[in-house]
DNA sequence: CCCGCGTGCGACAGCGCTGTCATTGCTAGA
DNA sequence: TCTAGCAATGACAGCGCTGTCGCACGCGGG
């Protein structure tokens, strides 16, 4: 009686390979790699020999070989975000990884850590490891030198951040739409006083949102530039570009976050210095709904599903060129975007004032 | 003057190869292959005709080949958890690839779900695609039939749930003691109706906890089965039961959540029936200063750091007998733990009534 | 009875790369 | 002057696997 647990390789140490499948089945190389494929050809009784010793020696086949002895590089898919740690790319990765997953394809994912540098020691790393497709949050401000990456056939996607230079698909966010509606919702309880806390200027989504906060303020007269802080990269400076905005002799009764770190970083301030401006933050966040925080929200885990879909499209060659996808974000009253002004501060910054 | 992007290959869309590199260069394989890997032996002009070479085509080793070549199997260590979006998960993954990285070495990660089959699957996969060792949060109630996974020379280490039945590396929290101070602590406040709401019953994390909160209630003369609840393991189920524990007509004057999921669907519900029952939950959460969360905290990015050291150590062989590390939570006092019993309800629990 | 065809199988080359060993051309020491 | 000895390079096999092609065998139809 044949042993059915894989043990005859035990403890060997390293991996039996199809060779030996061949051997031990007592047929040749080719007709095993047959039988462990499901390819047709095969006398039922002979890949039942096969699949036995493959099963007794506990055999796998060895991707790599396999893949590269077909010429086809990989089913593997990179995905660089920011920091993993972060719920917004997390909750991007689960989609991606989702979709994927429908399609058979695997995904690696890396952190950045939002340092250009490492963006490109990664990429490298990526495509020396034969990655079919790359998915970028990228922090680097020129991406002309990755044509060359989709010149060797490797689909680049954009997401939340577009690429700058080159043609390549994208999916962003509708920054600039959801801030502005945002601070007209502001405006219409009242405000006149609104802050503004950014993340780094250099990020495009960053820009855009400052420019759709911008557009709502000059559309009523105010001036956008009194309490606008850029620069609030982690939970430490958005606490502190809060705290300088709060503490200050004529602080704003509003303010606006422009991702969900510094939303959180401002509620911790707020929270600490005991006020309540109004507030309303970009990117939903766990938790808002018991916290009763107005957000411009939208779903990060689609976003990583449609750059997926994107990417296997661009594999498959189904398209030629570059698509760009474009999310709308919707308004989550919640309480925070809805105090209205103190009638005190109402009419303090006009821009002609 | 050569051209200085790799455009040469532009747009055929199959990568250069090593023997195209030292054909432009005009040497033979080996020696492009030489200079490529920054070997000695090669002459600095020659290397740099090579360099140059490879430059010109947009050159990548494909590194499947060259491991293949060598014999090595890979640098990737597989990980797999239960959902990505989680934070606790994401925050092991950052640790996980934190350490790796110090390493050079790669991380692929993929989600269970918390199906055990689909854990199966993944394993699998991995384990085709020769990853170097594998880290798990595993779903799967016995591990015996991964031993062979081992035994071919890919170490596992089990984080957060240890391996059932296996040999193997692990890397968990003091469950039981965690929760059993937090309960004595709630004890010390006067409560003695303590409700508990926990994840499924399989996993092993939810039972130390239990545990825990059973010693703790026994040793004050506390029934523990009273208010206790199970299989809360997501955010709509968890908040049934918190909805269920805190409508009924003698709720507990206090909760346990056993995890951040629970905590969070917990604090929903309260918020949405407007009560307050002392409150503390296990794992520490984003905001769970803001909302004066006390919780039985510990730091999961550290987890994974650890064990992906544990990982490479294995790798590495230089560690013959599993090893299994215990990490030590703190509790975290921020408000909701120190509500006090209302004088009423104190003595309505004892067992022997 | 022979031919053609389909089935089942194996020999062999080669995917892109590296390890080993051989070869060439020098230079320094006897 | 001759010979180690070394630096620089290349030829070749082979990592584990698959594609191609070719061969043997059995079957049915002309």
């Amino acid at each position: 009686m044949p042993n059915t647990t894989h043990n005859t390789a035990s403890g060997n140490g390293s991996a039996p390979t199809l060779l030996q499948v061949a051997a031990r089945a007592g047929v040749s190389l080719k007709t095993a790699s047959r039988a462990v494929n499901g390819e047709p050809r095969v006398a039922d009784q002979t890949r039942a020999k096969v699949l036995d010793a493959a099963h007794d020696l506990g055999f796998q086949l060895n991707r790599a070989a396999s893949l590269l002895a077909r010429g086809i590089v990989s089913n593997v898919v990179g995905l660089i975000t920011g920091d993993l740690s972060n719920p917004f790319y997390s909750a991007l990765a689960k989609g991606v990884e989702q979709e994927l997953r429908t399609q058979d394809m695997q995904l690696t994912v890396a952190s950045s850590d939002e340092e250009p540098d490492r963006e490109r020691e990664l990429i490298d790393e990526f495509v020396t490891r034969q990655i079919r497709a790359l998915i970028l949050v990228s922090t680097i401000d020129d991406h002309r030198a990755m044509q060359a990456i989709q010149d060797r056939g490797i689909p680049v996607v954009f997401v939340d951040r577009s690429g700058i230079g080159i043609g390549a698909d994208s999916v962003v966010l509708d920054n600039h739409e959801g801030t502005r509606s945002a601070i007209e919702h502001l405006i219409r309880r009242g405000h006149r006083s609104i802050g503004f806390i950014g993340d780094l200027s250099r990020l495009e989504t960053h820009r855009q949102r400052f420019e759709g906060f911008v557009e709502a303020m000059g559309a009523h007269g105010l001036d956008p530039n009194r309490w606008e802080r850029h620069g609030a990269h982690n939970l430490a400076t958005a606490r502190e570009a809060c705290y300088n905005l709060l503490t200050q002799p004529d602080p704003p009764t509003a303010l606006f976050t422009s991702n969900n770190r510094i939303t959180v970083g401002a509620l911790q301030t707020m929270s600490e210095l005991g006020v309540a401006p109004a507030l309303i933050g970009f990117d939903d966040f766990e938790l808002a709904d018991v916290l009763g925080v107005t957000v411009v929200a939208h779903d990060p885990v689609d976003m990583g599903r449609i750059a997926a879909q994107l990417a296997i499209e661009a594999i498959e060659r189904r398209r030629t060129e570059p698509s760009s996808v474009v999310i709308p974000t919707r308004l989550l009253i919640r309480g925070s975007g809805e105090r209205t002004a103190p009638a005190t501060a109402t009419g303090g910054n006009t821009k002609s004032g």
